[in-house]
DNA sequence: ACCTGAACACCGTTCAAGT
DNA sequence: ACCTGAACACCGTTCAAGT
């Protein structure tokens, strides 16, 4: 029956599509076997081991994500990564963490860290204020993403409506402004926050001649 | 020999400091249960089940997370939690995903927020623009104790060198900041970004009279 | 009332054996 | 060369039984 053969593209396209579906904690290396028509066992052939699988289909989202232009003005270069990057992200949220935590030891994700460092060293033209602005760029990018998946996540796994009643008096500006916090976009607060960083850049090379 | 009786406290604070010595992936109810002198099923006569009572180790963490003093400058109270959550956040790194993550389910945690958006809704005067600034401020906060906690982290699992050589031609800035992005102070950064997204907040109220 | 023992339904991973 | 079966050392959780 299932002759094609295992391939670890195969693989991480099936754990990719597994997660998505299941969740981080639902994902077991038993499972993903199961889903190719294999024993779970196989799989080691073709991969060390689920940590390093799982570091591959982060590498997959990130492969995902749009380069921008490089003719574009660098600021214009930040925005388009950083919507590109949400998008990825937003499409797998379960495994937001961990594409947002892991170390850039894969050139794909290299290279999307350079475009975002080589924008700030063409706008700031110093290497430390460049440095200074990509810290605080990439924490505002990964921590929207981590506050916007987080709900996505927790209907996933969370069943019962256990919340703590909210204390107004000693909580009057959370009982106050709830309900704007429910109703919020997220697209619109995640471009909002973006201006504010890339405002803080300042710019002391001239628009780049054409 | 152990007649200290079991208690939600104790499994609590016990759990956190496995927790702190072992990682998240290291820690499982049987090995709790040893640590206390007991079985692990006898821990489900005082916790319904795993997840619950990580979420109560994490309510422990914002336990410790100093409240600023009511009378400081709106800015100044921010600062004041936003370091005071760093604090303790960093002293438990393992739990920051969790942490920054979780719902505000608990008074402990409602009461912080409370806190953050008080001052913004005086700062403003403006309750759609204090929900904003909340957003933004707390994806920085939270994205750079993510960045932060991270490396720590991968220290603890990671013990293979295997990254990837860095292309220093498809990726020029990256190899030329490098070294610059591996000895940043965290700490300075962390108030240097916090400037700009307070920076960002516009006050539209004059400092509350004493 | 509180804890234990045995059990159930799972895990990741190793390894000899099959084809 | 690639996959399987059985096994090892774990999990979280339930539940009847002990004290």
């Amino acid at each position: 029956m299932t002759r094609v053969p295992l391939t670890v593209e195969r693989i991480v396209a099936a754990a990719l599509a597994r997660i998505d579906h299941d969740g981080l904690d639902g994902f077991s290396m038993r499972k993903l076997g199961a889903d190719l028509g294999v024993e779970a066992m196989a799989l080691y052939k073709h991969v060390p081991d689920k940590e390093t699988l799982l570091d591959l289909v982060v590498a997959e989202i990130y492969a995902e994500v749009d380069l921008a232009d490089p003719d574009l003005a660098w600021d214009e270069r930040i925005r388009h990564f950083a919507h590109a990057l949400r998008a990825a992200v937003l499409a797998h949220p379960h495994l937001l963490t961990r594409a947002v935590t892991q170390p850039p030891t894969t050139p794909v994700v290299q290279q999307r860290i350079d475009v975002l460092l080589g924008a700030l060293r063409e706008a700031t033209g110093d290497d430390a204020l460049a440095v200074r602005h990509f810290w605080v760029i990439t924490a505002f990018v990964s921590g929207a993403l981590l506050g916007e998946t987080a709900s996505v996540r927790q209907t996933d796994t969370t069943s019962d409506e256990s919340a703590t009643e909210l204390d107004a008096i000693t909580c009057p500006s959370l009982a106050a402004l709830g309900p704007v916090l429910a109703t919020c976009d997220f697209a619109t607060e995640f471009a909002f926050g973006l201006d504010i960083v890339l405002a803080a850049v300042p710019v002391t090379r001239r628009r780049r001649p054409r």
